[in-house]
DNA sequence: GAGTCAATGTCGCAG
DNA sequence: CTGCGACGTTGACTC
């Protein structure tokens, strides 16, 4: 990884045209090819930056760039499509290179996989008397999240870790579906979430969808075996 | 900005948890206190990190983990949630600190926003005879991206750059509350895009909705003032 | 390769 | 501040 804090003037052409007046950047090259631009502040993400696989070519500038104060320009270029990321480079203030070598990668854990894992053995959640059918039910258009049975016919769970509008339009789309297969109908909808936004709970509401809010601690807590006294 | 080099481990607990095993790193950290961990490879997202605003408090290590070869932890704490960032430093192989100053920051052109300046502009591609009634018509559940009207009544245009099954649902909110609006009614959708999926598509003209895709270059040319031949 | 869905999404704007 | 949609979304996974 080669690190450059630069003077510099960035122009993107791509999916987007954008441009990075002159300032002090932090220029990123890994060791792929690819490069980023960062300023002191903002978020992770960079002003700039093209992803690999690309190519880096150090031009010399033009006369009137030169005039301007520009001693080099970087063309990075997409390997795939059109994309174009050019540094214009006034004074370069560092410029250090190290070997970091192949990183292990990150470890998660605790995401909506683990969320569906504890619905799926606390079904009961859903409804008193619901059976699990199976996680991951395949239909034509997707997969369904939890598919259980009770008494009064099917259930689809559609589970999300923030309960949006859009979670109860695919829950609408996977009812609609399921509702024309006479052995599964009737099918109705259940929406989990660890939050619900007050918009969604109103359009599954008006559609006959129920709202379950899942309390991920809790619920990993009897998961752990370790029964509650209360 | 402070620039480090070092073998680390990294853990994240907040909205997930998650582990990086110890190797070497770029730790970038800003002056608004947030801090990123890059590898030498991946795309423009770092490996972890905290966004600002949130504290770095070093401590030493534990007896445990300095046997195993720990010199120093960066605790970085998030100052709203309850997210914390613990670094694990066991070598720091470079350190250098550079001010950089605030960034004057990006300049886009190009995005949607233009896309559906253009389409307003050249309404007539929605349909022969069409007149723009307004650019973001408002309505109770968010704007119309165009509203046009045509001796067929009204016509209701949502633009993406990238028509998706989302949209297509989007507009058919859309359509649904304003032909309940006797003002309006009969309103009919077009979906104009870029690009359309075939699903959408699909979704789309199952629901009577007309797909239009659009060709920027083209629109912008028209656009300029320079008149095509044929 | 195309489609689908999640994300520690992030970002920006309007109400 | 919250809601909501766009993003050069990116990334992971399936078919």
């Amino acid at each position: 990884m080669r690190l450059v804090i630069a003077r510099c003037a960035v122009d993107y052409s791509g999916r987007l045209s954008a441009h990075l007046p002159l300032a002090t950047r932090l220029l990123m090259l890994k060791n792929d090819g690819s490069i980023l631009v960062h300023s002191d502040s903002g978020s992770y993400k960079p002003l700039n930056w093209m992803n690999p696989p690309c190519t880096i070519v150090v031009e010399e500038p033009s006369t009137e760039a030169a005039e301007f104060g520009v001693i080099e320009v970087w063309r990075v270029q997409q390997k795939k499509t059109e994309d174009v990321l050019k540094v214009s480079i006034h004074e370069i203030i560092a410029d250090v290179a190290h070997e970091l070598g192949e990183d292990p990668g990150l470890i998660k854990d605790g995401v909506e996989a683990h969320l569906q894992v504890l619905l799926a053995e606390q079904i009961e959640l859903v409804s008193e008397d619901a059976k699990l059918v199976r996680r991951e039910y395949m239909t034509a258009i997707g997969p369904v999240d939890i598919l259980a049975r009770d008494s009064a016919g099917s259930i689809a769970v559609e589970l999300k870790r923030r309960g949006d509008i859009d979670g109860v339009e695919q829950l609408t789309r996977y009812l609609e579906l399921m509702n024309r297969d006479p052995l599964l109908a009737p099918v109705r909808g259940v929406f989990a979430a660890q939050e619900i936004k007050p918009q969604a709970r109103k359009l599954a509401e008006d559609r006959g969808i129920a709202c379950l809010v899942l309390d991920y601690d809790e619920m990993r807590g009897v998961d752990n075996g370790v029964p509650r006294l209360f």
